[in-house]
DNA sequence: AACAAAAAACCACATAAAGCAACATTAATC
DNA sequence: GATTAATGTTGCTTTATGTGGTTTTTTGTT
């Protein structure tokens, strides 16, 4: 049998199982384990199905988007979250960024109180408004994409109304010379001006962003205060940082 | 079994009661109770459910202050959503109001391309948003309770820079004398903005809205073009509305 | 409020199963 | 026949699960 018709086949019995186990493809196929396991290895690096301890479960149609991107080194993005939130007090005024990273952050700030919260993100605000006698503005502007947050001109217009104590910046790319860097124009812009409009500037930003390079600059990095991350980065890139006056902190992994 | 399914068995034996017990997992899905444990540990850290003391229960879903509201006659609202949307053609500007019943509009919506939308509900932009080419736009503001939406000053000061072919605005009340009344000044304030930034301003109210007072007016009635509701309203609301030159539309309910 | 008993949770360890990686073997391709 | 891709084998590592003992929470009773 071909290897490709088996990979199809196994497909099939899952469609009907809904799961399938190593051992029972093994005997059902007459090949080794092993080659199962390579099967199914593929099969999920293709998406076809879910790979899972034992064997292979059917896809559950889930948006794949951002749940996905979610799921990307989910535990440093909560050590990262919890950390930067032990610098802010009750009662601050925080600028927050848009992505998963400061998503967890917000996600440690619901003990808070009277917090003054200004973001471009969605999910961020909807997570913190309404809570705890909290004070959430949401920057308007243009939806991009699918990632349920806006940039644009009117984000960074609104933006310079505010002054907060503390501003909280994701990552898009990191590197020694260029330092922070992203994908387009709008969120550039948007997270320099984020630097700028608060006494104190915190990148957050997981090793996955390390040593990577977009093509637009983020500016004002002069205005960093801290930088979070939940690994050591290379030392070219403390270096930077260190040559910014700003303090690395490196998140502890949460214990769950 | 797959531990993964398992699992999922757990998440659905939690659906269907809305409680569990470690001990009745434990003899159910016949595996040692601190199996049951380490399950639902995991799934609460992946927050598919609420671990407790004993066991496990379903997450509280989404605000359920909005949930519930949605149910609300959501069949008249449903209804109200299909027939505005009849108006809407490809590649035409909107405003949209928050509320449930825009939300159902959005919904109605979703077939159509190349739509520029401006709306302050956070649902609503979720919906639309990267889809068929649509360009939304996010009204930024305070969010206001838990309704996923914003309003105020920014908001009203943002959507001043748009004018549009289409507005759709929601209702909170609507008796005949005052016509259309709010709970607070910013929505009412918004509202009426809405009507008179558009070419053609669409009234949704379902029938729950009707012969209902609240302390704020709104505005600029006299730019609304259209009602739509889902049963008809009493004459002197009707006449109301026919004075103001507007066009009432009885939307017809859904058969599902 | 203080206490005791029961239940549940937690922890550390043991074991079995599964996964992984390197290498060997076979089959297919040129 | 040489090269490459696919499969099988073997030894080692990781993961999942169960067990027994200890600690914490809950609950009922003074």
């Amino acid at each position: 049998m071909l290897a490709e018709q088996r990979r199809n086949q196994i497909l099939n019995i899952l469609d009907e199982k809904g799961a399938v186990t190593v051992n029972q493809l093994h005997r059902q196929l007459k090949v080794s384990q092993e080659t199962i396991r390579r099967d199914i290895t593929k099969l999920a690096s293709d998406n076809r199905l879910l790979k899972t301890h034992g064997g292979a479960l059917l896809m559950d149609e889930v948006e794949p988007e951002f749940e996905a991107r979610l799921e990307v080194n989910s535990e440093g993005k909560k050590a990262i979250g919890i950390a930067a939130a032990e610098l802010v007090g009750d009662g601050t005024s925080l600028i927050i960024d848009s992505g998963t990273t400061t998503l967890c952050l917000a996600e440690a700030l619901i003990p808070r109180v009277s917090l003054t919260v200004f973001t471009n993100d969605l999910h961020v605000a909807g997570k913190l408004a309404g809570l705890n006698n909290n004070r959430v503005h949401l920057l308007g502007g243009e939806m991009i994409g699918n990632e349920g947050a806006t940039a644009g001109r009117d984000t960074t217009t609104m933006l310079q109304n505010y002054l907060t104590d503390f501003s909280f910046i994701g990552a898009s790319a990191l590197d020694a010379s260029t330092l922070l860097t992203d994908y387009s124009r709008e969120i550039a812009e948007l997270r320099g001006q984020m630097l700028s409009q608060a006494k104190v500037s915190v990148l957050l930003a997981d090793y996955t962003k390390f040593a990577k390079r977009a093509p637009v600059r983020v500016n004002h990095m002069d205005k960093l205060s801290y930088m979070v991350c939940d690994e050591k980065p290379s030392m070219a890139i403390a270096e930077s940082i260190a040559n910014l006056d700003a303090e690395l902190i490196i998140a502890k992994p949460v214990s769950n």
